[in-house]
DNA sequence: TAATTATAATTAGAAATCTAATTATTAGAA
DNA sequence: TTCTAATAATTAGATTTCTAATTATAATTA
């Protein structure tokens, strides 16, 4: 069971989230946020259901996440162009802050868990989880024969 | 950003789970415990704690989900050898009927994630996910240079 | 243009999860 | 043996998350 696919993404990716949220222990983030955080360093403006999809959020968590966010002034949200339907989302420069802190979060993280793989592994490790999240979302699942 | 590996194991996790989350809307399980129930399938028995550290949860949320099982019939807890700390978790029969479907999900999501991979490259990526995990639970992340 | 359909965000209510503190019990040290 | 330290489980209270239903708006179709 420990070699199982689903039990090694749940290991490490809990594991991974475990070290990020004893990371953002003394800023004053909380344990939703810094995903959010994230993916705005590299999307600053995007849509809320744009924020859910990329984060594997429902939208109605993201509202509740978001509306924390922007009460800390991490975050503000617009109408843009006339339309009152699409609420855009940008960092602060607070939010950009934290990005930063965030980003040093993660990279560390990331090089503490690939430590001791070759270039040619982590590129092998990286294609494959691709492969596998493809197949997850592309493809129905079947009943077993 | 996409190619990242945290990116990519909560990508990947996160989509098995919502896979395996609809596959249960038709059982009466509830989303925390088909993990506590595969774990229970090869550890039938378990203490509490025990539980808690294979499923990367807390104590505290172990005892609220396996409250609900017990309520529900799908285990039963008791103490042994006259200690009283220790709560021994068992699947009842209706558990291991629930346990024997749930087997089924997480096999065909497996099969599904792992589709066109080659005998080898399952084998590297269960390789290289367990590295990472060995490396994310003994390592102590150090701050960036 | 008007009616229908689809979409984005929110609300309400429940389950899962966390941390910190508490209780009970066991194990270890003086 | 008694006191102290460690451990297992629980409780309390907060946050994150979900689904289902609702509201508001935009896009499409008749």
């Amino acid at each position: 069971m420990k070699e199982t696919l689903h039990y090694l993404l749940m290991a490490d990716h809990l594991s991974f989230q475990k070290k990020l949220l004893s990371s953002i222990k003394g800023t004053e983030l909380t344990p939703g946020q810094p995903k959010i955080i994230d993916y705005l360093t590299y999307h600053d403006g995007a849509v809320q259901k744009e924020i859910a999809d990329a984060c594997h959020i429902e939208p109605a968590t993201i509202t509740s996440v978001l509306l924390g966010m922007e009460k800390n002034g991490l975050i503000i949200r617009k109408n843009l162009n006339g339309n009152r339907r699409n609420l855009y989302v940008y960092l602060t420069d607070k939010g950009k802050n934290a990005s930063k802190q965030v980003a040093g979060y993660f990279d560390m993280i990331e090089k503490t868990a690939l430590n001791g793989l070759g270039a040619d592994e982590k590129e092998m490790l990286i294609s494959l989880l691709t492969r596998v999240n493809n197949n997850i979302n592309t493809q129905e699942v079947v009943e077993n024969e």
